[in-house]
RNA sequence: GCCCGGGUGGUGGAAUGGGAAGACACGAUGGACUCAAAAUCCAUUGCUCCUCGGAGCGUGCGGGUUCGAGUCCCGCCCCGGGCACCA
């Protein structure tokens, strides 16, 4: 007979009060360092470096960080107690332009207003209860981290992987300043709205294009999602094909082109240069074209990109009044300028095959230019850029397949010396130069003897000077610091300036993982044992946002300093998670729009567990999800129920272990439990469905309401327990206090509970039993069954029998445990 | 234009080595408790018929494969995101 709980009432008074709770245990793992880890030898458990994309300090968080965070944490505390030594440090991405901007605003200094921010954040993540190592926790812009972003930026820079040349950069006439690429929206200034132009400066930039390969091949080294992959390989933008040289010999002047097509050179009817391309006034000059070519030239560089880019602007140009040879044919073929070929890509200069090519077809009909098929194939219409034999030709390669043809075209223009095969890709080398003042400054200076003079190590950092006026008026703020400003060569001693601008805040982003590592050490950025301890990150979240930028920064920054010796890291992340924006009312969250979210408002009134829960709880992480209000109180309630079933549970009886021999509703609330686990432990290895390990939690604590008065006590301890035990990655308060309550444990300190194979399966299994496909009932039977017994229990099931109804039985499929399917005639 | 996601009840979402569609939650309706309210608890809740036993229909649309399709194949439509004159 089992004990019946007496006085549940009594008990089932008492109110979840998470105020109380979550200050109270946050106080614990706050006095206790409970989430501090050692760079300790001595540790012998396998580690796990689990990190969230860190956050941009710009006000207070948002349900965005909300998620990120949670999602983290909850992948956290679930290595921890699967034995795993867990890295989890936080920081701030702290420079950047939104604290510049409300500095140019306010006046207030962006030291100030960032560290406002920075604050609201390390409060948010305490009242979270987010389990962070606050040991290792730094911001990008203080000097001692910086000083460690120079350091690195000189080792690149000795290295021949930071670079000064003149650029293209987009340019506001308005503001009279440089935009980083991220201020320009739809081709105009994100503050004025005016249209951008590009400009010619000098900046620095890093040869990430070094890198391209290496970091298109590792794709295949990491666990990414596959978008992610995809978004990179396209960035990154591979292409094969053959470099060939055509010669204008009026000039003597050779003029390699990239194509993926040669084998349809002999259908190059004309030949391109970029507007940008120096050679073009001076190939222009002399010639009728010249005034027009000059014309032409000076509108195109200062089109905005946005009006030039455009795919469907009608293709212009100007003709040189020169021409090229040919190499496959000895063909002169006219030249011309035209703003659809870019200077930054292949060598600025085209050969146009309009019959293969819809660009170069649009050209040559608003020019008249010939339109030659060299390609068979398609429906007879040009421009044609399909697969097919070589037609019009050269009698060697006339009837071949393009693609044999195309190696053998190459082949032979190799063993001319007129080609060889080359491959081309879209990425860019990085420009990290800013015309701004809130970023890391680049530590060198110009001496008129001696050049580009790295700042020495030990007169590193090179600390931000103050200024007065933010706001960039064609050079950067800090320019304005003359003192600043004027120093000494040295190498020299002679008179120099300081590098005035400063660098793009990705710089700053792309290697503070690996502080984190060992984020207090003062005579090193780290050291190399730290990072062979820690590297590479096991887990890392965010945004889906950063799916390019940052994430290829990150990768080519290790690479880099792998190569230089520094670090071993090839690949930083080796796993990745991109968690889904959370909108509302289908838009992105925005402070204009006034539909932004506090998760603040979420925690005062339901507490952070509620709040956290709710967030995972409202549908899968990596989906993107329209914010409701609706659902919080669900949650709310849920937790709530846990709680108190925890305190009537412990105020009401002996702790008690669960029955050796459990059975009736003993063992299906036991069942239920380890169920439970075994849900939640597969949710969360590798899947990261906490929307559905949490349902799984509120299913056990259902049962545990719906059983709880004909169970013994210590089936429903145990039961309980379990529920605290499995929710606490997601509601670690509420799940450290249950817990503790039934079992004098801290949760932290328990390993991942196991489930009992044996009490996953049952002796009873529920068969149904269809008619042509059509479930028509559902009978009780025995897991071990045979086919033949299972077949038989079907047909005997009475509804099974009206609808078969003395017609043939043609055929029954038995799926053993599930189903038998009778098909009748 | 190209490349990714995604279309399932009133709502958010479950379920894919093909096998009970709608777990869990919100909302709604009814009830219990209460002087009342809040809180809590219980029940019902895909749609349409119904003689209250049940029957038919249902995962964006149209086909197909299969004993069986939300899941696989072919052809479309719609929504969201990314890239876009890259030769």
């Amino acid at each position: 007979m089992p004990r019946r709980l007496a006085s549940l009432l009594a008990v089932s008074e008492r109110r979840y009060d998470p105020a109380e709770i979550e200050a109270r245990w946050q106080r614990v793992w706050d006095e206790e360092g409970t989430w501090v880890v050692s760079n300790r030898t001595d540790d012998q458990r396998p580690k796990a470096y689990v990190l969230e994309m860190l956050p941009y300090p710009s006000g207070e968080p948002h349900v965005g960080h909300l998620k990120t965070y949670s999602v983290g944490d909850a992948i956290a505390h679930f290595r921890r107690r699967n034995g795993f030594r867990v890295l989890h440090p936080m920081g701030y991405d702290a420079f950047g332009l939104p604290a510049e901007n409300h500095a140019i605003k306010t006046g207030e200094h962006p030291r100030d207003s960032t560290r406002n921010s920075i604050e609201a954040f390390q409060r948010q993540f305490r009242e979270w209860g987010i389990s962070i190592d606050w040991t290792r926790e730094f911001g990008t812009h203080e000097p001692r981290y910086y000083r460690w972003t120079q350091w690195i930026f000189l080792k690149l820079l000795e290295a021949g992987l930071a670079y000064r040349r003149e650029a293209a950069v987009k340019w506001c006439p308005n503001d009279a300043t440089v935009l980083a690429n991220e201020q320009v929206v739809d081709g105009r200034c994100e503050r004025c709205g005016a249209e951008v132009e590009a400009r010619q400066l000098e900046q620095w930039f890093l040869r990430i294009t070094d890198y391209a390969d290496r970091l298109l091949r590792d794709l295949d080294t990491i666990d990414w999602p596959g978008h992610v992959k995809t978004m990179q390989r396209n960035w990154i933008g591979r292409s094969e094909g053959a470099e060939v040289v055509f010669a204008c010999e009026e000039l003597g002047i050779d003029y390699p082109v990239f194509t993926t097509r040669p084998d349809t050179l002999f259908g190059a009817t004309f030949f391109l240069l970029a507007p940008e391309h120096p050679d073009v006034l001076k190939l222009a000059a002399g010639t009728e074209h010249e005034d027009e070519v000059r014309a032409y030239v000076n509108h195109a560089l200062t089109e905005s990109s946005e009006l030039r880019g455009d795919v469907d602007k009608p293709k212009t140009g100007v003709p040189l009044g020169r021409t090229v040879t040919n190499p496959v044919n000895g063909e002169q073929l006219p030249m011309f300028v035209a703003d659809y070929v870019l200077m930054e890509y292949g060598t600025g200069a085209v050969m146009a095959v309009p019959g293969h090519d819809e660009r170069d077809h649009a050209f040559a009909r608003a020019f008249d230019l010939p339109i030659r098929r060299v390609v068979g194939g398609g429906d007879g219409e040009l421009p044609y850029t399909g697969d097919g034999p070589l037609v019009n030709s050269a009698p060697q390669f006339d009837g071949k397949s393009n693609r044999q043809a195309l190696e053998e075209i190459v082949a032979w223009l190799d063993r001319e010396g007129r080609g060889h095969p080359s491959v081309n890709y879209r990425l860019r080398d990085w420009l990290v130069s800013r015309q701004r003042y809130w970023g890391c400054p680049i530590p060198v200076v110009y001496c008129e003897r001696c050049g580009i003079v790295p700042v020495p190590d030990d007169q590193l950092p090179v600390e931000l000077p103050e200024v007065d006026d933010y706001a960039p008026r064609g050079r950067s703020p800090l320019a304005a610091a003359e003192d600043w400003v004027r120093t000494r060569c040295p190498r020299c001693d002679g008179e120099a300036r300081r590098e005035t601008d400063t660098m793009d805040t990705f710089v700053d982003s792309s290697w503070y993982f690996l502080r984190y590592c060992d984020a207090g050490n003062e005579e090193a950025a780290w050291d190399p044992a730290a990072l062979r301890l820690w590297m590479a990150v096991d887990q890392y979240i965010g945004g889906v946002e950063h799916a390019i930028l940052h994430l290829m920064y990150a990768r080519f920054f290790c690479k880099a300093l792998s190569d230089l010796g520094l670090a071993d890291v090839q690949e930083p992340f080796a796993a990745l998670f991109t968690q889904g924006m959370v909108t509302r009312g289908g838009a992105k969250m925005s402070k204009s729009k006034g539909n932004t979210v506090d998760p603040a408002e979420i925690s005062d009134r339901y507490g952070a567990d509620t709040a956290r829960c709710y967030i995972l709880f409202i549908g899968p992480p990596d989906q993107d999800v329209d914010w409701s209000d609706e659902g919080v109180e669900g949650v709310h309630r849920f937790l709530a129920r846990l709680w108190r079933l925890g305190a009537e549970v412990a105020g009401a009886a002996e702790p008690a272990d669960p029955e050796v021999d459990p059975e009736g509703d003993d063992l299906v609330l036991l069942r239920k439990a380890h169920w439970a686990i075994d849900k939640v432990t597969r949710d969360m290895t590798g899947r990261f469905a906490f929307n559905t390990a949490i349902a799984a939690v509120m299913e056990l604590v259902n049962d545990c309401y719906r059983l709880r008065a004909g169970v013994e006590p210590g089936t429903l301890r145990f039961a309980a327990a379990t529920g605290a035990s499995l929710i606490f990655p997601f509601a670690p308060h509420c799940g450290a206090d249950v817990y503790e309550r039934l079992t004098g444990e801290r949760v932290w300190e328990v390993p991942w509970p196991d489930a009992d194979p044996a009490l996953l399966e049952s002796e009873v299994v529920q068969l149904v039993c269809q008619v042509n496909g059509k479930v028509r009932d559902r009978v009780e039977a025995s897991a071990s069954a045979s086919r033949e017994e299972l077949a038989a229990l079907c047909r005997e099931a009475p509804k099974v029998r009206a609808h078969v109804d003395g017609r043939d039985v043609l055929k029954e499929v038995v799926v053993p445990g599930k189903l038998v399917n009778l098909v009748v005639r």
